[in-house]
DNA sequence: TGCCGTTTATTTGTATACGAACGATTATGA
DNA sequence: TCATAATCGTTCGTATACAAATAAACGGCA
């Protein structure tokens, strides 16, 4: 008669983490990365002006928020100071941003959204709502409510 | 008396979508980036030897189903052909991964883990689980679950 | 056998993402 | 007031992430 069954045959007293069990394809941070690889990739394929996410968010923040500093743009969008340079230099090359001194801040660099960004918002703003719905589209009403309360929770 | 509330003043018998209510901070890509974000600032401080998400996902992965092309290790863990070289350049540069040109077919290279390799994963796993957890922290364990059931549908 | 489509690995270019360091400027407190 | 701390923008280096193009090698099929 058998002392242990099989699959009990591994360290019966030992309290480390089983090395043999361990699925980095089951753990939530490679579920967050894969999701935000299909939600890029629906973006990049629905919204025309060739616009990347970041940049859309960007845009559209300042929209609301202008005028506002690069830096204070930035984490109003969950950027790195130097993430947000190149993001806004991108969309000034563009002509959808301006920048400017702070007259009253030497450091400062107001920016605010010209015409031009304006209409690129208005004309792709149909395709953001399409991204976030085909995002969504697998899950119910319930369902969608559910996973945003709960993905703002672990932000 | 009014015939309309001031609320919905705008565009009453316009089917498009509402430019002054978009908000980008509340669509799930916007949430996906944030949640992605911080699961791969904790790993960077959790983890020890400065091992990245992807390096990790990789490493782990090859420990499971060595040996293997590169290309198809690539598709295990969800990451482009051109993106999977570069994370196994940086693994063999650190004499984690070994690389070996296959015999039976002349465009393959084939994979494996080093013993330098092994020791790595034995000594960073319970640091990963410990991500895992960190990241989870803010959840009940039924919405763990819930989360996870949920993001699963959206990959 | 020889043609052709596919797969594999590689390279280039562009775009996040962030740590770290830097100079310039502003704010704070002793 | 003046030294110090904090903020702002910038730059550098490293690491994903992916489109696109390429060369080499494999497969099937006439």
């Amino acid at each position: 008669m058998m002392t242990r069954a099989p699959d009990d045959a591994r360290c019966p007293d030992d309290a480390e983490p089983a090395e043999g069990d361990y699925r980095v394809d089951r753990q939530i941070g490679f579920f967050l990365r894969q999701a935000n690889q299909r939600h890029v990739a629906l973006f990049a394929s629905i919204m025309g002006d060739r616009l990347t996410t970041t940049q859309w968010a960007a845009l559209t923040k300042l929209r609301e928020v202008q005028p506002i500093s690069q830096n204070h743009l930035g984490r109003e969008t969950a950027m790195d100071a130097a993430t947000i340079k190149g993001v806004v230099d991108r969309l000034v090359a563009r002509g959808f941003v301006r920048t400017a001194p702070d007259p009253e801040d030497g450091r400062r660099l107001v920016l605010s959204i010209t015409p031009e960004g304006e209409e690129a918002v208005a004309r792709n703003l149909s395709a953001a709502l399409a991204v976030t719905e085909e995002t969504l589209a697998p899950l119910t009403a319930g369902e969608r409510r559910m996973l945003i309360e709960l993905i703002r929770k672990i932000c």
